[in-house]
DNA sequence: CTATTTACGTCAACCGTTGACTTAAAACGT
DNA sequence: ACGTTTTAAGTCAACGGTTGACGTAAATAG
């Protein structure tokens, strides 16, 4: 999010790349030969070899003994990641309850376990402690074999989080501006890097990981439309922080300059009119309890109740210009929707189809592909595990050797 | 804007890096002694020697046989770049005529020319045919003296421009679809590679270069306020192209869902509100000159005439709907207001001081910064001048020996 | 059974950085 | 006046990394 000052490049930094190459070409295809990643990467046969030794030296490759006729000269060789080198590590804070999650490098859950707790909200210390307890939990879960390899392990945040991992405001853990990442550390039992990230991020991820790698969206836009509206944009599955590590959030997007004040300060924002919150109000349903009420909401929709419909109309009209704005002013491949949207989508779908009509005959480029998301409560977790991963496909030299 | 299939690294590249490196640092605080770039860049001082020997064997540093005591120590020998060994090669298109201009690396005008042309709108073949001309003549120009090296000439097109460098659409050139930059390319004199800009970016690029090195926006936005609304983001100085390279594009960020239907298809852009024509239009000026309009605008402004007035109440408070979008949205440093928006800025202020007033107690991570443009129909010209800069600094090996 | 084809490993040459050391040239202290 | 201190800049062996040419391995085709 915030580019460093730029720093000198050394020998190794080569051999790291080309590191990464070799193991995000094989975890693409596996599983395949030296030959075919040679082909797709274009290093030369010399360096594949000495990669993928230093990669089975470190225990992330494995060659199974597995030799393949087919075409006319020497067998192919296949290459296999190991899964069980590493072993990823996830925590994720919400309103009810904590959960803890260990994964093995292909996304195997190995072990989960879920905390529910009546903690009020806006209780830091308490929140803290369930939270510590669940990491040295998992943590230990994790390294009780020493032969794996454990990434830092991600705390998934509900909430706005700046570029230095500092919570700006979490609505769902009544939270205002707060360092959570300090007394969490301080609190585990052996002290490590933890890399805390928000929810919404996490999910857009595995959203954008869910198409195959040669067909992924340059510029992504992911709208999560919960209580309120979360956003997250991915520019080549990296996101897109700007200046505080803030971007992407499309809740205050104006869709009505003469529109409400909103809580924000602004006027007529997206959260005001797609957010449930918003929705359920206006339809006249209680707010405690959104899943109850969500339901409610639907069962009304399909009986086509003229407030609710009505509610969903203005919800669908905000959410095309919303889009309308994200796809020119962001140039989009692709919008994915999640949180409560797929659910909502027939309601929805009407104004988005009218702008994609209306836009292409004349402004084809900013009709975006509009998708739904595929993950559900599992998203955020899911891309804890894939940033975890990431972690080690983009530095493989940071797995020490077996 | 579109990222390549990732590519092997070679040794080579390591040292690519570090003479970039070395060179920016040198032109970001010229002039100075090789102790302060080991310094600046975290570099060895053999590392120095020797890119500062490779650069002063390219013909861009020398050194300045000026020393100079002050210190304790051996005076310093400092060094400078040498402004001489590049020309920089710009042509503007604009509806009424095209302009030629050769630069040096310190942005020193040598030459420019300007070709005033009563072309019809739409007469690309007149349009090529006379851009061809002032390229031919100022590479000519250029390369005059045979030791000087010239990047790849810059052309500067009003209009919007895919990824690939084909124009999707210039309102004032009267263009659609449209490839320039082939015929452009064959009608020169001895062939060349060619980069074919948009406008407004260019602008922004010489916005955001006015910020001494250390003080740069990590994203900034530029409102380009003419006709249309255009816009460019920035990040970190890269403009930020999207999925086809036609993200910034601020004018059609929607800020009344339940505004009129704009030409793009959506509806309620700020085009409509804050765009030269749709002012114009509002008041009830002609629209054909709207630099004369633009005049009598401000005039009736200032006489404070109430349908003027209510125009430019209007087009404030979509200013600030869409400020509110981009600053939350994409998490902005800095706003930067170009075009005519300076002149009009005395009546816009108001609802961007309340929109500040308002988030401030909220969200102030959401107040970007706002400037008004320093640099007035010269942006663009300057902007292509940074462009070819940027190229020879980011990889001075290109810069054959002298 | 030999030729051909494909897969993979080996190694000298090359490029680039580092880090320790040397040389250079001034100012300070006595 | 002169040696000491301090800072600037160049030199070079060692190291890490890739390339490209060549060699070896192991299958199929005829």
């Amino acid at each position: 999010m915030n580019r460093m000052p730029p720093s000198p490049a050394v020998s190794a930094d080569v051999g790291r790349h080309n590191m990464s190459l070799v193991l995000r070409s094989l975890a693409d295809h596996e599983p395949c030969a030296r030959s075919e990643i040679r082909a797709r990467t274009g290093l030369v046969s010399g360096t594949v070899t000495t990669m993928t030794e230093e990669l089975a030296a470190r225990g992330l490759v494995q060659e199974t003994g597995s030799v393949s006729g087919g075409g006319r000269g020497r067998p192919r060789r296949l290459l296999r990641t190991v899964p069980q080198r590493v072993r990823t590590v996830a925590v994720q804070l919400s309103s009810g309850s904590v959960m803890g999650e260990v994964r093995d490098l292909a996304g195997q859950v190995l072990w989960a376990k879920t905390d529910e707790h009546g903690t009020a909200a806006g209780d830091i210390d308490e929140l803290v402690a369930r939270a510590g307890r669940m990491l040295d939990a998992a943590i230990e879960t994790a390294e009780d074999d020493p032969r794996v390899h454990v990434p830092a392990p991600v705390v998934v945040v509900p909430g706005l989080l700046r570029s230095d991992a500092t919570v700006v405001a979490s609505l769902e853990l009544g939270l205002g501006q707060t360092d959570l990442r300090t007394p969490l550390t301080r609190r585990l039992r052996r002290p490590r890097d933890l890399a805390l990230m928000n929810t919404g991020r996490l999910g857009a991820l595995s959203e954008y990981a869910a198409h195959p790698p040669d067909a992924r969206p340059h510029a992504m836009a992911y709208v999560n439309g919960l209580e309120g509206v979360g956003g997250t944009v991915l520019l080549d599955g990296d996101f897109y922080g700007g200046a505080h590590g803030l971007a992407g959030e499309c809740g205050h997007i104006t869709v009505d300059m003469n529109g409400p004040r909103c809580g924000c300060g602004a006027r007529g924002c997206l959260d005001l009119y797609l957010g449930l919150t918003a929705i359920l109000t206006r339809v006249g349903l209680p707010t405690e309890d959104p899943a109850r009420s969500l339901g409610e909401l639907v069962d009304r929709l399909e009986r086509a109740e003229p407030t609710a419909c009505e509610a969903l109309d203005t919800a669908g009209r905000a959410l095309a210009g919303a889009m309308a704005t994200m796809a020119s002013y962001t140039d989009l491949d692709l919008v994915v929707l999640g949180g409560v949207l797929p659910r909502l989508f027939p309601w929805l779908e009407p104004h988005l189809d009218e702008l994609v009509t209306a836009r292409s005959r004349v402004t084809p480029e900013f009709n975006p592909k509009v998708a739904l998301a595929r993950y559900g409560k599992e998203a955020p977790r899911r891309g804890a595990w894939l940033h975890s991963r990431g972690l080690v496909l983009d530095d493989p030299s940071r797995v020490p050797y077996v």
